[in-house]
This record gives structure tokens, C-alpha cells and sequence, in this order.
DNA sequence: TATTGTTATACTCTATAACTATA
DNA sequence: TATAGTTATAGAGTATAACAATA
């Protein structure tokens, strides 16, 4: 279990390390530059536009783009501070809180979509061939799942070798 | 140029940022837990031992890793005085600071790499076949070449529509 | 003039722990 | 007891601008 990672490997880990280090990084200045929004609000955001009921639950909200629970109250409160979305109680479950986004915050996601698609076509789908695309989409859903369905594995929890 | 992305197209780059996201969630806790390090101190070590002469320029060291002078002043700042590496003058180029890793910096490397390694087997390479991994190491590689031969794109830079 | 790097500063993000309230 | 969420707080990361020194 301690073998090295095969060379291949290891440079496959770096490539996307570093592939997606810099979109982030672009997507993040044209997420700011277009809409004043962190990435992550962008997600959250996005995340609500999605839904039909265009509402979700703070737990709901969270799942795979914030890692604690006061990261999440933090940047909901500043979305409501900016009135993209509200927030009210569940009539489902009295101890949770529904976060509901606007019609300005509807208004946002628009406003810095099709820049952003711009930034991803180019940097990201540009250098992909017609065959390319659906292999990544394939590898990378099956290593998000695989990743969706891993224990927290924090490091509490973490088993040092079996 | 305005063109949505392709359904295919979205999915996979969502799949990609979340999947990379809990990646780096999960070895970012994995280095500061064997080493107590952030994953960008650990790329910077990591970077130096990976190095004939086991030292770099400081604009050399950023390249990839991070994007503004201060912030690698500021890194290369704690790793020092953690005594993981020392700054001196460059012969070559007066104006160049020239960070070399120390033996304590190499030892350090060599207590987090064998954990990092098997988080990352676990984590994004249990799931891929044999096909899969040069698949996608081809895949990333093409992009992140293509990434770093685009012009910064900063946002004051970036022409809006031809 | 352009480049390398540092400093000072300010801001954002994130995480931990303690807490309230409901299931 | 366990879960949903908030609060307060503290720490780390990052970026901007002004600066000094060398090419």
C-alpha cells in the first residue's frame, strides 16, 4: 500500500492538479469581474438556478462545494446581505433552513454565465478533440462518484496502513 | 462565441471542479496531517526536491503554483523560517533570490509523500482502468500545456468579444 | 524601462468550538 | 441522542500597491 504512484500516475496527478488550479483561477477573476461573486457563491448560486423549485436546504446546498457548516452560514449570509437569495425555515423539517434564490440572484447567474462559458470553452474544451470530450466526462464522473461514496476519511477517522 | 456549452460539455467540467475539489480537500488534509504543511507549501517542497540542483529561482518556483509575488514571498517566508529552505542570492542574476531545500525540507517531503501517494491511489485512481489512466493523463497534459502557453487573461487584459 | 523580489496592508475564506433548537 | 444551523473567533491564504535593487 506504500508503493510509489507509477510515474504515469504521478504526472497524470500533477496535470490535473495544475490544469485545474489554473481554471479555477481564471474562472474565478471573470466570476469576480462579471458578477463581484467568489467562485463558490457563483456555485451556490448556480447550484439554487439549477433546482426546479429553485430552493434547497443548507445541507443540501452545501454538498460538494463547502466543507463546514459555518463556511456555508457565512457565504448564504452574504448572498442574502446582497439580496441574491432568502432564507426561511422549512415547513418540512422546523430545524431547517430553506435558502431560496432571488430574482436578482437569477439576474447574476446570467449576467456572469456566458463570459464564463466563454473562459471554459477556451481554456478547457479548446485543446479537446470530438473524441476527448465524452472520455473525460466518463473518467471524471466515475472519479466523482467513487470520491461522492468515500468515507469522510477526515483525519480523525484515518487509519494509518490497515 | 456566446454559444451555450453542450449538456456533455457541462456535465463534464462540473464532474472535473468537484472532482479535483474533494481531491484537493482530502490530500490537503493528508499533508498537514503527516507534515503540517498547506498542500501549496507541500507543492513548493515538493517542486524544489524534484530538482537536480534542489533549488530555484523564486519566479520559477511560483510558475504554476501561485499567482502573485507577495504570496510566494509570504510562503517561501514560513518554509524558511520553518527551516525547510533557505533564500540566498543568485550568482546569475543579482535581482534573483535563489531557494534551495534543505535536508530537513527533503526529510519532510519524504514523510508526507508516502501517504499522499496513497490518497491519491484511493482516491482517483481506484476507480480508472488501465485505459483510463493514460486517457486521462493525455487528456490533461494537452490541456494544461494549452493553459499555460494562453496569455494571462487577466481580467484588465481580456478583450470582451473579439 | 522592465524585471525580481519584498514589505505593508487589507480582505476573504475557512475551520473549530460552543451553542440553540428540533427530530 | 443525533441532526440542522448559527455565532464568535481565530488563523491562514491571497492580492494590491508602493517600494528597492538590478538588468
Amino acid at each position: 500500500m506504500a508503493d510509489p504512484l507509477e510515474p504515469e500516475q504521478l504526472a497524470t496527478y500533477f496535470a490535473l492538479m495544475e490544469s485545474v488550479s489554473l481554471l479555477h483561477h481564471a474562472v474565478e477573476q471573470q466570476v469576480r469581474a462579471a458578477g463581484g461573486l467568489s467562485y463558490v457563491q457563483f456555485q451556490l448560486l448556480a447550484r439554487l438556478a439549477d433546482t426546479p423549485e429553485r430552493r434547497l436546504t443548507m445541507t443540501e446546498l452545501a454538498d460538494g462545494v463547502v466543507y463546514s457548516r459555518s463556511g456555508l452560514t457565512h457565504q448564504a449570509g452574504l448572498l442574502e446581505k446582497a439580496g441574491l437569495v432568502t432564507r426561511g425555515p422549512s415547513p418540512d423539517d422546523q430545524r431547517a433552513t430553506l435558502v431560496t434564490i432571488t430574482e436578482d440572484g437569477l439576474a447574476r447567474v446570467a449576467a456572469i454565465l456566458p463570459g464564463h462559458v466563454e473562459v471554459v470553452r477556451d481554456l478547457l474544451f479548446a485543446p479537446l478533440s470530438d473524441k476527448d470530450l465524452p472520455a473525460l466526462g466518463d473518467i471524471m464522473t466515475r472519479v466523482r462518484d467513487h470520491m461522492r461514496a468515500q468515507p469522510p476519511r477526515s483525519v480523525t477517522t484515518r487509519r494509518r496502513r490497515g
